[in-house]
DNA sequence: ACTGCGGCTGTAACCGGTTACAGCCGTGAA
DNA sequence: TTCACGGCTGTAACCGGTTACAGCCGCAGT
């Protein structure tokens, strides 16, 4: 910036002015300065401004990983509310280790003006000893405890969800209903395979070789219908806990000879873009994936304007049930 | 920090030397700073940090959607290689606009210490104008001219690929073949449709009116879908520009009582990991995706390791033909 | 000619770290 | 006792912007 003031004949302060509008500056020097900032190809360097303004105009956001529609949903929520306030995003990944988290965390302070963190084994406490008190934090998909501290727990509701595709099930007629469980230490696979148990329970249903132990990729999903499609009495329904399990499980009956939904209804939860779009169309739990991140920006932003800490409320977002041909119900188209 | 320096009755300087462990401190001088800090939860801060260092070990992405699951991939690709490299993230997207490219790419200056951008309208002029001479850059996908300046260009070989597919689909016998092309403006999807009437001219084979325009979603695959099943003379092929409307299209072509690929072969093209998951698993061309940000990242990390311009090379990445059952040949798994 | 005033512009402190350089202190040797 | 020396620690400049405050200049009014 001094070269460019030096170019133009004037100060810093008056470039300063110049480029944000923040105070008055005559015609001609304008000009002069603007000519000598394009000669120079002189960009405004952000973590200076990020220093003096205490304000980076950037969201945070840690999640375990980006594989997959969920995440790529997930952003895309995040990166359309995030722009229509006016923010960037810095993305990190923790490939679900203690270590990297702490490592993420750190990172970002003084990078951004707060911070979205999807952690399924993370508590509060390591999130509120890596960062700068007072950054305003919103948990996503979370243990469902009380808000802890000035964070804010953002999840989706899973049991209900969970619930209602197993009253779906067990209304259409199906009594072995197996179980495609996602990652073990995941809360939200946790409260699927809870939910799948209790309306097994409740409807005075066996599980015993039902679940079958999943960790949310297509892979295991093909092989946990692989192994279903072997059994001696397979089910004659499938609940996976994502739908990418889902898409893999008709893959692996499909192969087998087995006839979707005709011999076996297969279900899954997220109700991603592409679920309308298998073969056949796949009934599915939707969860309003980037309105989660939308609403994670609007808390984010609404603490970040007020200057206010963060009100550290619980919030559960609706799901509900979509009926698609997989099941053997419902459009068939 | 001088709130920690002086709860532990030392200089900022003192405690800098303790966290960043780049000179000698008394052990009981670092216990003093390390309780301090604790109980002030002082983080340092990166944006002052970064201001002094020059260095910011973050890397920024500008891609025009984050939408689907190419980015989804790319972003995997590129965050696993900046992990390798412990470099963090720094994602925006420009939904195509060019007023919001300008304003992205202005917004990284000082962030990073180099730049992915994928644009496939964003001009190399364009770039250079709106960031500091010197930060590197990796241009993903664009036009393949000679890499312009001191930007790099990684692009991946649609037209061997498409030409691969085309010669497949040619071999099996298939004469009316269709293309669902991609978003018009966008040059992989240019490059994809020069080389599918390039075959077809080849074969003798006229394209009146089997050209269907999409825009990469499933939507508009499945429109294409549904507009070629309903010709008095449908095709016996449907080559998609990408996965996801190959995806639209089977479902629609099964809506209307069409078997695939018993009565219309379907191929895609990228190769998405759930390709192989699709009822029928669906041919494809293999794009190195996760390969692409990886490369991406290696070369920006070599150049700022060394300190030196990125070296302005055009890299083309080879494509492969993946061959499934959605076209009747192969494996039918 | 002098004062008042408003429009531009310049000087310098500050944001929160890093680091070159200088200084302090205690110990061992002369 | 004096001096050299090495191990810690403190001072202050610097990174690149922003901005409070002061100063300059020209013009209108008296």
């Amino acid at each position: 910036m001094y070269d460019v003031a030096r170019e133009a004949g004037v100060s810093v302060a008056t470039v300063s002015r110049c480029f944000n509008r923040s105070g008055p500056v005559g015609e001609q020097t304008r000009r002069r300065i603007e000519r000598a900032a394009e000669a120079l190809r002189f960009v405004p360097n952000r973590a200076a401004q990020s220093l003096r303004a205490v304000r980076t105009h950037t969201l945070g956001v840690v999640v375990p990983d980006l594989h997959g529609a969920f995440f790529s949903e997930l952003l895309r929520g995040l990166d359309h509310a995030a722009r229509a306030h006016r923010y960037h995003l810095l993305v990190a990944s923790s490939h679900g280790s203690q270590e990297e988290i702490r490592a993420a965390l750190r990172s970002m302070s003084g990078r951004v003006d707060g911070l979205v963190v999807m952690n399924p084994d993370v508590s509060a406490s390591t999130v509120e000893a890596n960062l700068p008190p007072r950054l305003p934090v919103v948990l996503l998909g979370g243990r469902s405890g009380p808000a802890a501290g000035t964070l804010g727990v953002l999840g989706i509701d899973n049991a209900a969800g969970a619930g209602a595709m197993m009253q779906h099930l067990l209304g259409l007629g199906h009594r072995r209903i197996a179980h495609v469980a996602g990652t073990a230490s995941n809360h939200d696979a946790a409260e699927r395979l809870r939910a799948y148990r209790a309306a097994m329970a409740a409807a005075g249903l066996a599980t015993d070789g039902l679940v079958f132990d999943g960790d949310f990729t297509e892979a295991s999903g093909y092989r946990a219908g692989a192994h279903l499609a072997g059994l001696d009495a397979p089910p004659t329904a499938v609940f996976a806990a994502n739908d990418a399990m889902a898409a893999g499980a008709i893959s692996a009956l499909r192969a087998r000879g087995l006839r979707v939904p005709a011999d076996l209804a297969v279900a899954g939860f997220d109700d991603i873009p592409l679920a309308r779009y298998l073969s056949p169309p796949l009934t599915s739990v939707h969860v309003p994936i980037s309105d989660l991140g939308a609403r994670a920006v609007e808390r984010l932003s609404a603490a970040v304007e007020a200057d206010a800490p963060l009100i550290p409320r619980q919030e559960t977002l609706p799901t509900t049930l979509v009926v698609r041909a997989s099941c053997g119900a419902g459009d068939p188209s």
